[in-house]
DNA sequence: TTTCCCACCTGCTAA
DNA sequence: TTTAGCAGGTGGGAA
């Protein structure tokens, strides 16, 4: 993945539009917001918001601001097994009156922090997308979390890229869709002619899958 | 996914070949397989017999022939938690002497009834295979597992499968393509809607491919 | 290391 | 429309 990690300590830069409580569209001139004190944001990179259902919480921003009773010590866990490891985070939505319930837990295989959890639905309902932009505060011992879009929307949907329903009947020129091996071993859906395409490959599959439409 | 689910009552209609105690090619004319009370039947999918080393109960058969003692009964499970929730069920195998443990549990984050422990030996030993089907019987409290082979040994090309070409604007069912894994690799073409799809998998391809066209 | 096993988790879908 | 069921996953621990 040649995602690059963009995650930076939320700082008070010029174009750091909203990063705390959405001064823009939801939070008003809420003077509750000034008290929040900025944590951390990061980037989301595809992972985050796709079917992994995780977010990668940076480990240095992790341990800082969110520490975890027994991160890395792998103590006598059998005797308490009782439910998962970690634990559950509530953050209130920084720009409206809903909370967001995340398991948080370390993941001693990938030595990372994660929220499980939860967040896909907060992936969902926000519509983040890579590249898009979630930063954490508190004030005290209340969490709160925003997001922002990416500043250039990006191309949408290169396999979407408008094929006009008429195309089919004229047919246009040839093109090539390619699918990344990762993500065809996940499933991959692709729309055409209105007719949804479901691609799988194996398990052992080592590169990417070509689906050559020559219309 | 699209897969129906094809779990039956082990019902005596007259196209339910063999489906106790195998009267075609293993068990003969053995009388106690008469007594042999059809309990359910399942036509596993790929999961049951691919590496999550399980097999899922379906609810009602679950509830109705093996209960559980306390399965949603979310009792104060937490004094007694030594070893694995659940139990272990023996089975008698219908065409031989062998017995067949089985670790049989309730999943209660997926709410779903569970062979773990001992599943995955079976599936190796009796080469199960997506499609076949396993069933299960009693003679009083003797416990019987039996499973047959798919009917079709899998359509050499359901790809051919005549879709008119009106059909797309007619919708009709849901139509599978699966696509051989071995075939795929060497450049497989498919025609939808007078639309050439060529498909090529990547080297270590180890399953069939599978395009599902949801129409 | 690999395989199995356990207890979680979630999107899809049919009812 | 909502929801229960389950197919298809995960990490982690044990063997």
């Amino acid at each position: 993945m040649a995602m690059a990690m963009a995650v930076a300590p939320a700082s008070r830069s010029s174009d750091d539009r909203q990063a705390v409580a959405g001064a823009g569209e939801g939070g008003g001139g809420d003077p509750a917001a000034q008290r929040r004190e900025r944590m951390f944001e990061k980037v989301v990179t595809p992972s985050d918001v796709g079917k992994l259902n995780r977010l990668v919480v940076p480990k240095h921003f992790a341990e800082k601001y969110l520490p975890l009773p027994p991160p890395p010590a792998a103590a006598a866990a059998r005797a308490a097994a009782a439910g998962p490891a970690g634990t559950v985070l509530c953050f209130h939505d920084a720009r409206g009156r809903a909370a967001w319930r995340f398991r948080y837990s370390y993941w001693s295989s990938s030595q990372s922090y994660v929220m499980t959890k939860g967040w896909s639905r907060y992936v969902r309902d926000k519509r983040l997308a890579a590249g898009d932009t979630v930063s954490f505060c508190r004030d005290g011992a209340r969490l709160f979390i925003d997001c922002r879009r990416r500043r250039r929307p990006a191309a949408p949907a290169p396999a979407a890229a408008a094929p006009p329903a008429m195309a089919a009947f004229l047919p246009p020129a040839s093109c090539r869709v390619v699918v990344d091996a990762e993500e065809a071993q996940r499933g991959r859906r692709l729309r055409l002619f209105g007719v949804d395409l479901e691609l799988r490959a194996g398990a052992g599959a080592g590169e990417p899958l070509l689906l050559d439409l020559q219309l």
